[in-house]
DNA sequence: TATAATAGATTCAGAATATGAGACAATATT
DNA sequence: AATATTGTCTCATATTCTGAATCTATTATA
């Protein structure tokens, strides 16, 4: 990635460590974490002693093992409290909105409408803000067939109820059709929604997932059928993906 | 506390501008922290960078300014999954919500706080993980107090440093006073907090003990007084008594 | 717009600090 | 009881960190 700082060897082994306490190996001993890295005894003992002083580690009394202590607990709650969804994922939206040439949002799930919490248009002349705190049905657009496909399906049930808006010809309005897709959706990790919301526009959208791994939002990409059509939606879905897995990862989301 | 470790400033000191980042204060620029902490500029400029390299901290592209970052949420979802003791009384805190119609916490003491190891709402509707991570000062919790009570009393002493913080009108700051309600909590097993913590907010809780029969963690059920008023509070104390029972069976702790 | 002020990034010589080999102590294992 | 293994501690060494000072970018002020 970057190159590593210089200057702070020893702050840098020491996250190295606390690193290694992951959710397969939560638990280390000395002699277990020298093997694995490569630093001398003494030097992880130091380490690791100024770790569990400062509570980041705590260590078992009786079989003396090292854990993640109840500092990093207070300290990623309030990271959580501190980074919300929209901060962290304007950044990688303009990105996306630059790279795909069109208009990006970000989006969640309230009830059975979708919510637009950010949006970069795909000009950057217009002025943004305009649809931020719209909403459109669920079942009409990318992002909430997406968002849907990943709840419970007692949840989705809930939030499906028949009649379903016939907003275009295209759009899905059969429950068994919408279920059916979303299983694909489900699979494949994003979604798609041609001229479904409205005639000749048409969406991708991919996850956005939080630290447990929960889809908590979607990332999209929407622009005219005339510009995003067949040959250009596989890079775009390619595009939304990867924005979605990086604010993914800003949230704290570490795969597997 | 304890002496601190030697051989380790630097990570000490990169740990101390971590621990910078509270609720009231999730945001530092450089000067401020270098204004708040006593380090060169150019020192917490390293460590900064340092930590941010590593994800432990996140930097606002436009403004500078620091966060907490992803790495730290994902570690404390690391710590908290590693906590058997948060997966031991899960259960039981959800009967416990669900039983006394309020919210149920599990929380042990660090230093002088007590920290929010898991949260059930109230009412389900509220996003959990809102107050997981949380801290409160000891003394003026129920939860506080009881931990309090069965460590031992030169223990206790260290933690109870004077001044206390007067949180309320209630809040008890004098340290006999203290000693003696924690006499009382001992004896009968349970405690209580009413208008301690804040005005209108009444808490009971009882401890859990894992199976050498330490006490490592108390279980609480909390609310407005309104609803917890003194008709009700027997009923509750009875409730929270048996989850933190159950739950301390769960970590081995037999009676006989 | 020019100028000043401030915050942030970078440099470098010197010295404090972290390092790691090894010795020792405390546990486990045979 | 003897041995092996893991954890803790010490200390001389030089590597790494430090912080004063400088430079650059950005923002505020005149």
């Amino acid at each position: 990635m970057t190159q590593s700082p210089s200057g702070a060897q020893s702050v840098l082994r020491a996250i190295r460590l606390l690193k290694m306490f992951t959710d397969a190996h939560p638990e280390w001993r000395l002699k277990d974490l020298a093997r694995a890295v490569n630093m001398n005894k003494a030097t992880i003992y130091r380490l690791l002693n100024a770790l569990e002083h400062e509570g980041l580690l705590t260590r078992d009394k009786r079989t003396g093992a090292y854990r993640l202590g109840p500092e990093i607990i207070a300290l990623g709650g309030r990271a959580l409290r501190s980074n919300d969804l929209r901060s962290a994922g304007y950044g990688e939206l303009e990105w996306l909105a630059c790279a795909a040439g069109e208009a990006a949002t970000l989006e969640i799930l309230v009830e059975n409408q979708v919510l637009i919490l950010e949006e970069i248009p795909a000009s950057h002349l217009l002025a943004p803000w305009q649809t931020i705190g719209t909403r459109h049905p669920a079942h009409a657009t990318s992002t909430g067939k997406l968002l849907l496909a990943f709840l419970p399906a007692h949840e989705r049930a809930a939030r499906l109820r028949p009649p379903l808006q016939q907003l275009t010809k295209k759009t899905i309005t059969d429950l068994e059709a919408l279920e059916h897709q979303m299983a694909l959706i489900r699979t494949q990790g994003y979604a798609t929604a041609i001229e479904e919301l409205e005639d000749g526009y048409v969406a991708v959208s991919a996850p956005i997932r939080n630290h447990d791994g929960e889809v908590v939002a979607a990332v999209s990409i929407g622009g005219p059928i005339t510009r995003l059509n067949t040959e250009r939606l596989p890079e775009c879905i390619n595009l939304v993906q990867q924005a979605g897995q990086r604010i993914s990862e800003r949230l704290g989301f570490r795969e597997h």
